[in-house]
DNA sequence: CATGCTTCTGTGAGCGTTCACAGTAGAGAA
DNA sequence: TTCTCTACTGTGAACGCTCACAGAAGCATG
């Protein structure tokens, strides 16, 4: 409560002023701050008292001097920068990380590598040992900051798993071919078999999983897999449009598609109606991610949840673990099938 | 490029090292390092030669301790988290303000303050002196965090006018009553004359502003104010259907609707198209904001821009020169109309 | 009573910087 | 010559913390 009440700045209490006011030694003072192990009760008590009364706060800048840990970690984007505007995702992400991150009191510091300038300059950064390790976002190919962090040794999770070099890298993703397996059974449940599919960048391993799991359902249903029916796109809402319009042109009877994001799915769903096509009647449209664009979309998507939240956690649960000496890690967790009124 | 080839994790060049492998002491390491004044050419030459074999960066650690500066800021965020999703503003302004401050080679702290909780352990970790001033995002009003930094002497700049307390805290905000002005100015020009509008939450200034530009235009225009044009909503998509129903439902004959966000916007042409009007043919309908929502709505939302990019970069502005001592200022940055197929 | 063990506490050193200060060298003026 | 001034350089002392170590106290064991 006796915090700095005046507008000026005062210099903050240290451990010593703590120490004094408790009568105990910094070293005591210390070793409450950290754990609270090899102290008496009585001890941690006065230490505790004088630490409220103080108003004291530990110097990060002290400790981190010492032991050489930042107690910072990096969220790092190497995306382009349009992914941020674009992809809700990313924001769900963000926001999950920076959280559970708040629980251990370690606060996030964001970096934006866009341009091959700023690439560098947060690799030295980041190499100059600034933070203890980083979350990235990188679902693109051969990203050379990943790969120069895992060299430096940094400790390092991707979300989604990292193509290029790397098994030694740790990851955090959704179970994209078993999500993409859910959506096109639901298809078929509905008695669709012209399915069609938009799918993902394939330069991603999202968009290979996906697409993968499309072709196995269909198998295992024995339909056999028909290639105008598979058309690519990048998660974009326009090159949703211009696959939809692909599809179309191909395959005119075509009973349902399975957009590889919500995203691409109102394109989509744009297309199919300019086209005098019913929604859900003529064409399903089933998307991936529940994103808002899935509840934004008329008629609101079927989609896939990716568990976003979960996906957050455990990238920071599995980045601290390697930071405390632990292997790296591959963690995939389940999808869900929401089913609304577009199939 | 001398940097750290092993996998493992060697023990980093320290000023000592490069003084000595440039001769000199540290000392003047440290005088080239902090902007090179009244160092000799040679030493500066030997300097940066040694810095580059070394591969020697800064310990930020080190430096804080002493200077009492963290040299990192804190990018905080009071709004309840849903703003994060659905308001793509704010991805614009973070990307902002992370570039503007990577320019200056200072990171940037990711804080959300959602609960109560977070609140307070945020508070007192900026007030602990962690970061050296806030850029802060709180539209809504009497923003407790607010107030308490600004009582410790925190530098803060605000996005948009705070109200509660404080005519002493910076801020940066678009011009919104011009904006309101401009886009109402428009439709009259397009010959509308029972022109309705659906506001922002009459809490926040934007909210006022853009209200009272609407009043101005009309009353200047010798058109007298009809309450039952004006509704009022929370930016927010559904709010803007519930707000465009109540219009129709009060002024069946209103030929244009100003809209205080494009979000709203999206879905007061929904219900637009709905009752079978069509637009901009019956009724025109013009944003604010022009976000992604502007292009993504059919047809696309005549809007008013923001300056996003521009308030990013004057807030960072502003901060830093609050940090180093300047007194807090206020930023009004003009608007712009962009029209499109709406109106 | 000496010995060992466990639990707890205080102390000095040092992390890598910056800052203030003292000092040197060279140029120009008295 | 001697003094002053400017331009530059080196050095010790912090900054606030953690860590390793030394020791003290209490208790059980030989």
């Amino acid at each position: 409560m006796t915090m700095n009440h005046s507008g000026g700045r005062r210099r903050p209490p240290t451990i010593h002023d703590v120490a004094r006011e408790a009568g105990v030694s910094r070293g005591t003072v210390s070793r409450v701050l950290n754990g609270g192990h090899y102290v008496s009760p009585s001890a941690q008590e006065a230490v505790n008292a004088a630490i409220r009364k103080t108003g004291y706060v530990v110097n990060r800048h002290a400790r981190s001097l010492i032991t050489g840990r930042s107690d910072s970690i990096g969220f790092l984007l190497t995306e382009p920068q349009e992914r941020l505007f674009e992809d809700p995702n990313f924001n769900v992400l963000l926001r999950g990380c920076t959280q559970a991150l708040a629980a251990h009191d370690i606060p996030l510091l964001l970096m934006l590598a866009g341009t091959e300038d700023e690439r560098r300059r947060i690799a030295r950064y980041i190499t100059a040992g600034h933070v203890d390790g980083v979350l990235l976002v990188s679902s693109h190919s051969g990203d050379p900051v990943a790969e120069q962090l895992r060299k430096a040794g940094v400790p390092l999770v991707a979300c989604g798993k990292p193509i290029g070099l790397g098994s030694k890298v740790s990851y955090v993703a959704a179970d994209d071919r078993d999500g993409a397996r859910d959506m096109v059974r639901h298809l078929l449940s509905l008695g669709r078999r012209r399915i069609g599919v938009v799918t993902g960048p394939l330069d991603t391993p999202g968009g290979v999983e996906r697409l993968a799991g499309y072709r196995e359902v269909l198998t295992e249903a024995g339909i056999e897999v028909d290639e105008r029916l598979i058309v690519s796109g990048d998660y974009s809402r326009s090159s949703g449009e211009a696959g939809a319009e692909r599809l179309l042109d191909r395959a005119p009877d075509m009973d349902a598609v399975f957009v590889a994001s919500d995203l691409m799915a109102q394109g989509v769903l744009t297309v199919l109606q300019r086209s005098g096509r019913r929604v859900p009647e003529d064409v399903a449209v089933g998307g991936f991610d529940d994103s808002p664009a899935a509840t934004a979309a008329s008629p609101e998507l079927t989609t896939i949840r990716q568990p976003w939240d979960r996906i957050s956690a455990e990238m920071v649960r599995v980045l601290l673990a390697q930071i405390s000496g632990e292997d790296p890690a591959a963690v995939i967790l389940p999808t869900e099938l929401v089913k609304r009124r577009s199939t």
